[in-house]
DNA sequence: TCTATATTTCGTATAATATAGAAATATATT
DNA sequence: AATATATTTCTATATTATACGAAATATAGA
């Protein structure tokens, strides 16, 4: 397989799950840390570390380190992911969940996740 | 996952394998029977006929009998999948590998394929 | 009706993927 | 230095995907 057939192929795995899905779009909002994102999708850490290294792999995230959180950002310029993930939003316009992930984002902050996780440790 | 979401995921995964991207692209130059398909593929008629199968459930591509012939060809309409296919097109407009499928495509016939799977069945 | 042809279904082997929990790593704070 | 916090890596497991060959089905033609 040459090598425009396999991002594109790669590009779509990346896009076929629904949790990788809400990250992206979620990330359309703004970089985001793992704990935010934990925040929204309620699965594992090691679950979303996952998710998130493949979708880096794939060239779709970049991320860097801001003292001990990891800040996830999409990677721009890539004219193709745009425009799919331009086509992803404008089918979804009106998704309830891809809302509601849109408002938790604009309400939270690392510092709200820090407390919700340190209440979680004594449930 | 409510509709449009899961629609949306399971286009992708639609569009995450390599042969099914082919077959997909093909269709567009024209409705294919499946020993066409094959003729381009060189993969078993079961994996060929599990991909359509997918592809059908999937709401991409329609059937229609024609004698013993069973000729696929791409459902139109969706803008979504539209607009998604359009971008994979463009994306892969010099790719060699698409560009000979379409070449054999543009050559073949039912006729033709039936004769070269008679001889196959000599070796 | 018997046979050839085109395709699908079934059974199965193998590989890839998603997920979680525990342990490891890296950084910040005390 | 010791501890807390954020994230990743490792390991195990369950599910899903891809592939093939053999058998089944459907239609056409002799």
């Amino acid at each position: 397989m040459n090598k425009e057939m396999k991002q594109c192929v790669d590009i779509f795995k990346a896009l076929s799950d629904k949790n990788r899905m809400r990250i992206l779009l979620m990330l359309r909002v703004r970089p985001l840390c793992v704990c935010e994102i934990s925040e929204v999708l309620n699965i594992a850490f090691s679950t979303i570390s996952a998710h998130l290294k493949l979708l880096r792999n794939t060239g779709l995230i970049e991320d860097e380190k801001d003292g001990r959180w990891v800040i996830y950002r999409l990677v721009e310029g890539d004219e193709f992911f745009d425009d799919i993930l331009g086509s992803v939003e404008e089918k979804l316009h009106g998704d309830k969940q891809v809302l509601n992930d849109r408002k938790v984002v604009s309400e939270i902050t690392r510092e709200i996740c820090a407390l919700k996780l340190k209440e979680k440790q004594y449930n």
